[in-house]
DNA sequence: TATATTAATGGAAATATTTTCAATAAAACC
DNA sequence: GGTTTTATTGAAAATATTTCCATTAATATA
């Protein structure tokens, strides 16, 4: 009753479990006739391979870690849970299979030691430095996925670009006093918006002023918190959020303060969440391209295991501009 | 440069390989001193075992899948986000990986048919019993999370239920004529909520009318679509949504209806989603303990990997009303 | 002191697969 | 017809671990 073995069907097509072998995996010759009578026992007998067997031998596991830290987590973004599930599909499509682990600290997951994957997606860029470095030491190997850190193969969003693009398109509005809010600036991918955002007003000769940047806190209160104390300090005609959780959560705070958005405040997002669409109004916001980070994650993390020494790529993916009502569209 | 084994552990302390295996598992007897000196070695070399070498002679992978259904995912609902987190962190607790995987047709994934995993969780109600048959057909250990089916293990919240006491809760607000709204009635859960509701309505003695329930379209957009359909043949004064998203997005179409909620409609959710809070006004719902529910599956598969000959057990989990403003607070 | 008991250890088998090497059989060539 | 080449196959080694069984050494008992 047990799952059938290569010794198995060797058995009842009368050769030896190497023939079996081989003519399974298509490696080395076998005789037609035969490879067909094994295939059709194979299939007989609902043959497929143990993985434990095949993996101390090749020593691959046809596995791969999908790593990313307990506090960022899939919730309340959805944002990771799309590149998870896209990771998934993308790795199916190749026979491997993703394990899943959220890493706490800066310790090894087991996965790592205990030999349980082939290589590694690092998810986020709030995985600490140290780990991304052990992990480097050990000759794994490992593509971050939105993160990006000198010497490690990396594919990422272009958020300056992207933060600088948002900014350019609320002064082509003729905006002159653009804000800038974020959960936190304890993140990589924020900084870099942030960047982005002060490299425009820069471009069109516009001052950068701390007075009109904020930070809230992390989660899904940030926006407004962020919102609510810029408010208290200055008054601008536009804001820049750093993503559209905040977006949304900071657009509840302006209407709180009795103002209209797109009247009194324009409002840019960014990540084209699904939620844009379903804010009031609907999110003007930089879409980033999550299953396509996901697809060439995949693919270049493959290449690696396949062919280990290469220098590190660093693929950076533009964003582009979504237009809805948040800024008083252009056309109307 | 390769990973230590416990032949080069045994090389060093001078000792046979089944005495370092003796020593570092702690089955079978070794002498202190001895077993001392292996464990020095076996943290100096950096060892970790093996896991392809071992799972092939323990015949357990110490690897639990998830499954999930490729359509509902983990986004837009963060629902299962926040279950795979907890599950992958409740497995890690005990030693134990997990392997994620979506499913797209009835086909058994190579997963299971590979010997990857010694245990699933399928999560969601989505998964066609043709494959929980099949699965269940294989002996493989199997607990059902958010979903439940005769014969197999389940851990799920307690949909009918909750969604009584939502509706109860209104009608002791003393409204008369209320609504129930869903995605899709495609889905166990939301017809065991659409049951609550009815339920209730009896209870105390009020009539089922069909006209009062609306169905939308699977997504983001099906709270919107539902209510906006029922608000063009009805006029409820309370309205009970299949979950929050479905209730936030309602809470668009009734005031794109020129309504007030709660003084025209009162709202009340499901799920106490993070993104109830932040609605306008936040939104009373009921809580679903997603993490409790992950702690419990888990706990329920490893107890069956241990002992798989068990009848099956079904755990369902109460939910609690949570009161926020979209009801009109009993209070104010 | 001789015998019985207990503790510690090593050898070897077992797990399911892949791959190398050698052997056999068949075909091709001179 | 004998020799060389080629195709097909099987035996065996290798992968890293666990565990059974036997052996040795040490200790306790009579």
């Amino acid at each position: 009753m047990s799952r059938p073995t290569l010794k198995a069907i060797a058995k009842r097509a009368g050769v030896s479990v190497a023939t079996v072998s081989r003519a399974l995996s298509g490696r080395g010759r076998v005789d037609e006739t035969t490879r067909q009578r094994i295939l059709r026992i194979a299939e007989e007998l609902g043959y497929a391979p143990d993985m434990a067997a095949r993996s101390l031998v090749l020593r691959r596991t046809e596995n791969v870690g999908f790593l990313i830290h307990a506090l960022q987590s899939l919730s309340p973004h959805t944002f990771y849970g799309e590149i998870l599930t896209a990771v998934e599909r993308e790795l199916r499509r190749h026979r491997y299979h993703l394990q899943f682990a959220t890493v706490e600290d800066e310790a090894l997951p087991a996965l790592i030691k205990e030999n349980r994957v082939d290589g590694l997606l690092l998810v986020g860029c709030d995985l600490p430095a140290s780990l991304i470095q052990g992990l480097k030491e050990r000759g794994l190997p490992v593509v971050l996925v939105d993160n990006h850190v000198p010497g490690v193969d990396s594919v990422f969003t272009d958020n300056t670009g992207g933060a600088f693009q948002a900014t350019a398109h609320l002064i082509r509005l003729g905006h002159r006093r653009i804000a800038f809010i974020a959960e936190t600036l304890d993140n990589l991918s924020f900084r870099e918006r942030l960047e982005g955002y002060r490299q425009a007003l820069e471009a069109h000769g516009m001052p950068f002023d701390p007075a009109l940047v904020a930070e809230g806190e992390r989660g899904f209160e940030g926006g407004f918190l962020a919102m609510s104390t810029l408010l208290q300090r200055a008054r601008p005609t536009a804001v820049v959020a750093a993503n559209d959780p905040t977006a949304a959560s900071a657009m509840r705070a302006i209407r709180a303060h009795g103002l209209r958005i797109p009247e009194d405040i324009a409002v840019v997002g960014f990540d084209d969440d699904p939620l844009a669409v379903h804010t009031e109004p609907p999110l003007t916001t930089m879409r980033v391209f999550r299953s396509k980070m996901a697809v060439l994650a995949v693919a270049r993390l493959l290449d690696l295991i396949k062919n280990p020494e290469q220098p590190a790529l660093h693929i950076r993916i533009e964003t582009q501009l979504i237009i809805r009502q948040s800024c008083g569209s252009p056309l109307t």
